[in-house]
DNA sequence: ATTAGTTACGAAAACGTTTTCGTGCTGATA
DNA sequence: TATCAGCACGAAAACGTTTTCGTAACTAAT
């Protein structure tokens, strides 16, 4: 239509150098033959991609899913986009995905990391990025000994909470449903759990400490069996996740106990399960969607003052009692 | 280093127009400054940027991640990346974010389509990149009258077998716990329901048919609890999801009722709920991650082969019976 | 010694924008 | 009439690649 690229450009971006009859002209033309700049062109030419790439472990997971609507709460007020990998919980994947990540395709990260990450201890490829100053903020599974912003649980806190409430239900003599002690909030939350014992002067029962081990899915039910085969039974149970509280009240159940009556259970994370076990469940609810909105907040923080970035934030998410019928 | 960009770039990719040894010297530098090509540099300038562009209501959502999950699996194989939008059910983001993403962002879209497009029967915007021969795949939630590649469930059928599967159970007098009518999936699943009982004869009861609406969370359970309050009582209940089966579960206990003596249950989706429940749900599983799987695999061709894309194809992804306790 | 054919590399265009800078106008001022 | 702003626009560089094409240097053949 007879003007340069350059006129078009700023012309749709209203800028004072054109007049407003081609301004006009311009913006109908490009109405008509609905006309919209080309986002890789523009994000090369603005070192600026408003895109945040995430890694995750899983997203068929419920946790993680709330994670990431937060995150695209946050993303999407401020026109931002999603870039998202899984890494399956592989350190091989997660360094793979945050390499396509950081070539350019996003703006900043954030990062969830992977329990085989975890289990090597194998931050290198962290820590390049933090070097070369790259935005990153971590989410809920943060890497150990690495000063950077992050957003996690208080899982000791949470723990603490539940026996809290375990006892002022009136419980004496509580289990603990946990993980191996590899998984670190497994331990974090069994830590809260004896710090809660102790508080209050009751005991801590070997017996009645269960670490689940889940090589075989199958097998991780007569293992939580075997809580319910002693002599004496707890009066209340506190599991590290939904999962395994609901296999412990089919087992109750199973027993003829009844719950709450004869023994209370508390489980952590507040997820689908909850609400549909009989009866239902009381849970330490964990604000995925907070955890995902704060973190990006840090994120695009960080981004638009890439400099200079000052010292590194930890934001605390704190968690809480959601009572239901099974206390 | 003394080489030109050209040079660079063609020796990176093992070209011979290059010699050997300035070949490994270029590769020994860019290794040492572990230099890696910019994406969005290469994807202009090849005009691919391999990445497919998803659109779906919901994250938060056990069938959707699993979606979500099957359409990253075969991304991953084929080095592709996903940059994923959240359309909320809504028509203004569904357009929003399809815009953003078909902008040069994406080689190709996944769509789930949003509630209030298909309230609003409004696919204009899909039309337009129809027209435009843009590589487009629905999932699941598919407009309707559009000729376009589509990977679909047979909620009939599964509405079907789920019926047939309590008639063989021995249910003579079977209750449906279904959407209101202008919900699809609902509606397809009680046709199942119908062309079940109608092949074995058996009668469909009004009484016995509950229509949930979902206005008001709070109000599920009551009107799942009228089902309970009549003179006679159902043998069987088939529930179009998870939730209306658990909580039918539930006020079926309160009634003293045993589950699967007294009545059984069999419900659509199966998803986490359904191993939790007491008695273990049956249910009809819809395979998401194969949905995912199947769905970006045609995106995939079509974007190989752009141009003629010939005629589209549905690929119907069937359902299964998953025998647990309930029945 | 001339020609033809390789080999090994670089120049330059292109992808689609944005932004800086330069410049041809117009109208006003001296 | 010569000078000067100020307006409205375009040229060109830049973002970081890839690819086509051109060519210098060398080898081999006549």
């Amino acid at each position: 239509m007879g003007v340069s690229p350059s006129t078009v450009s700023k012309a749709l971006k209203d800028s004072h150098e054109i007049s407003e009859p081609t301004r006009e002209r311009i913006k109908a033309y490009a109405k008509l033959h609905n006309y919209r700049p080309n986002s890789l062109a523009t994000s090369l030419r603005n070192q600026k991609t408003s895109v945040i790439g995430i890694i995750i472990p899983e997203v068929v997971h419920h946790f993680f899913s709330r994670i990431l609507s937060g995150i695209e709460s946050v993303a999407y007020q401020n026109n931002y986009n999603l870039m998202i990998c899984l890494s399956k919980d592989n350190l091989e994947k997660e360094i793979q995905n945050l390499e396509m990540l950081t070539n350019g395709n996003v703006d900043g990260l954030l990062i969830s990391v992977a329990k085989e990450t975890f289990k090597k201890a194998d931050y290198h490829h962290f820590k390049e990025l933090i070097a070369r100053d790259f935005p990153l903020v971590f989410l809920d599974r943060v890497p150990q000994n690495l000063d950077i912003d992050k957003v996690i649980i208080d899982d000791v806190a949470g723990g603490y909470k539940a026996v809290k409430h375990l006892i002022e239900k009136g419980c004496k003599k509580m289990a603990i449903l946990t993980t191996p002690s590899h998984i670190t909030v497994g331990v974090d939350r069994e830590t809260g759990f004896k710090k809660a014992l102790k508080e209050s002067n009751l005991p801590f029962i070997n017996s009645f400490c269960i670490k689940v081990s889940e090589k075989d899915k199958k097998s991780i039910e007569p293992q939580i069996e075997a809580l319910f085969t002693q002599k004496e039974l707890p009066d209340g149970i506190f599991a590290v996740n939904e999962n395994y509280a609901a296999i412990a009240m089919k087992i109750a159940h199973k027993k003829g106990l009844n719950i709450p009556k004869d023994i209370k259970i508390i489980a952590f994370t507040d997820g689908l399960i909850s609400k549909t076990t009989n009866p239902t469940l009381t849970t330490i609810a964990q604000h995925g969607y907070t955890m995902g909105e704060q973190a990006t907040e840090i994120l695009l923080h960080r981004i638009s003052n890439r400099k200079g970035m000052g010292t590194y934030k930890t934001n605390v998410v704190s968690t809480n009692v959601v009572e239901r019928e099974s206390t």
